[in-house]
DNA sequence: TCTGGGGTCCTAGGACCC
DNA sequence: TCTGGGGTCCTAGGACCC
């Protein structure tokens, strides 16, 4: 039996969402920006064919949207992630086995789908998930997850009606490592891509007619697998269950700039407890905790950026203790008369909370603050996130970040669920 | 005026031990 | 004062991903 990876990509993911209930979003170039309104982040097809770059400041298109030939949206990730679900669910029900791989894209083990019809299955699993959820996806199939990636790229880029794309021969494999330009393979990032210009590599197909030798001498093991992978042997298996997470941030840009202590402490306990809810929510505790704060690197001002990173005498997760570091922590870093814009807290060294090892020299973790904060996640899942916070998160109003417009929590939240009248 | 956020994996190098 | 080699663990930083 021949080994099969399907790699099923949403397109253009977040502008899809947005249009599923936008339907003056579906006829004009649509784009969705990153937090703060930033930059960039997703671009319907109309609006890639406009010229829009992946990334570009929300400034530098604010000409399109005065002249209303643009629309776009703020980020809103309550929506995005309940779509997202749904679409996985869909895949679940419709494939024998499902790594979701990110938001948007899943991992897919087609293996006991005959070789003959894997095209009709994609197709099949396409208009599903299309009736299903109103969200376009492009399926790539071939024998190793590298180039069910390089086939599902072929499948957007020249396949776009029926959007499924099968690598099954030699020679389809070579025609399309041949169009496929270095730089876009999935592991081949700038730094990779650049090196490998300049060594007269430009397509994948030039890649992997390289000595091995080479491979060896200028990649990790990372490359070699890819290189690998690129030929047809199948090195990455599909993971099905995904390991907790071993770090968990959380970082924003301020809507304007901060420079008081009290403001970032504001902002920093405020973090600490959104990084302390996810530690609860996958059940692990933290060993230290990080933080940062930094300026605005792309204004001409002087510029300052400071981190420390504390440790837990016994590993917690909750959000009174860690706040207290993270205030602690601020007043060492702090320094007054720059203009804050940017500033983070990072969780590492997570561990099970069952696998706690406690520390002798200390009496066990302070019981209290773990059943508050326990009591804090009840009430916020009962009645909506941040029903409840600490007071010395204050009021958000000197630092959160700008969502000029945002659409409506469609599918996740009670007021705001479309109405039929 | 206005430029995102959250991750993973790998490697090199230092500290430490025997 | 000189002097070896091998191993582990941890951390910082780089590269990459979506």
């Amino acid at each position: 039996m021949n080994k099969w990876f399907g790699l099923a990509d949403c397109n253009n993911f977040y502008v899809s969402c947005e249009r599923i209930f936008s339907l003056s979003a579906r006829d004009i170039p649509v784009v969705v920006l990153s937090n703060n309104d930033g930059c960039v982040i997703s671009r319907s097809q109309e609006a890639k064919d406009m010229g829009i770059e992946m990334g570009v400041p929300l400034h530098k298109i604010s000409d399109y949207i005065h002249k209303k030939q643009l629309e776009y949206f703020s980020s809103n990730y309550a929506l995005y992630g309940d779509i997202s679900s749904r679409v996985m669910n869909c895949l679940n029900d419709l494939c024998p086995a499902v790594e979701v791989y990110s938001i948007d894209e899943a991992f897919l083990d087609l293996s006991i789908i005959p070789d003959e019809e894997l095209y009709d299955f994609g197709v099949e699993v396409k208009h599903k998930i299309g009736k299903w959820t109103k969200i376009p996806v492009s399926i790539g199939i071939a024998p190793t997850k590298s180039l069910a990636k390089v086939a599902n790229r072929y499948a957007k880029k020249y396949h776009k009606i029926e959007g499924v794309f099968v690598i099954d021969s030699k020679e389809v494999l070579e025609k399309v490592l041949t169009e496929t330009p270095i730089e876009s393979v999935w592991g081949i990032g700038r730094k990779h891509g650049k090196f490998l210009k300049n060594h007269n590599v430009n397509t994948a197909l030039e890649f992997t007619k390289l000595p091995e030798n080479f491979i060896r001498k200028h990649f990790s093991i990372v490359g070699l697998r890819l290189y690998r992978e690129l030929k047809g042997e199948s090195c990455l298996s599909l993971t099905e269950v995904t390991d907790k997470k071993k770090a968990i941030q959380y970082t924003r840009s301020f809507g304007r700039y901060v420079n008081t202590l009290q403001d970032l402490e504001e902002a920093l306990t405020t973090f600490a407890s959104k990084c302390a809810e996810k530690l609860r929510s996958q059940q692990s505790c933290t060993n230290a905790v990080s933080i940062y704060i930094r300026t605005n690197p792309f204004n001409k001002k002087a510029q300052f950026y400071n981190s420390i990173t504390l440790n837990f005498d016994i590993p917690t997760n909750s959000t009174m203790e860690i706040q207290q570091k993270v205030i602690w922590g601020l007043k060492q870093i702090f320094v007054q008369g720059y203009d804050y814009k940017k500033a983070g807290v990072c969780v590492t060294g997570l561990v099970p909370n069952d696998a706690i090892q406690g520390n002798l020299f200390r009496q066990e973790a302070d019981g209290k603050s773990q059943k508050i904060s326990k009591l804090m996640d009840l009430v916020n899942a009962k009645f909506g996130k941040d029903t409840i916070t600490f007071a010395v998160q204050g009021s958000k109003s000197n630092w959160q970040g700008n969502a000029g417009k945002i659409s409506p929590r469609y599918t996740t939240f009670w007021k705001d669920i479309p109405k039929v009248e």
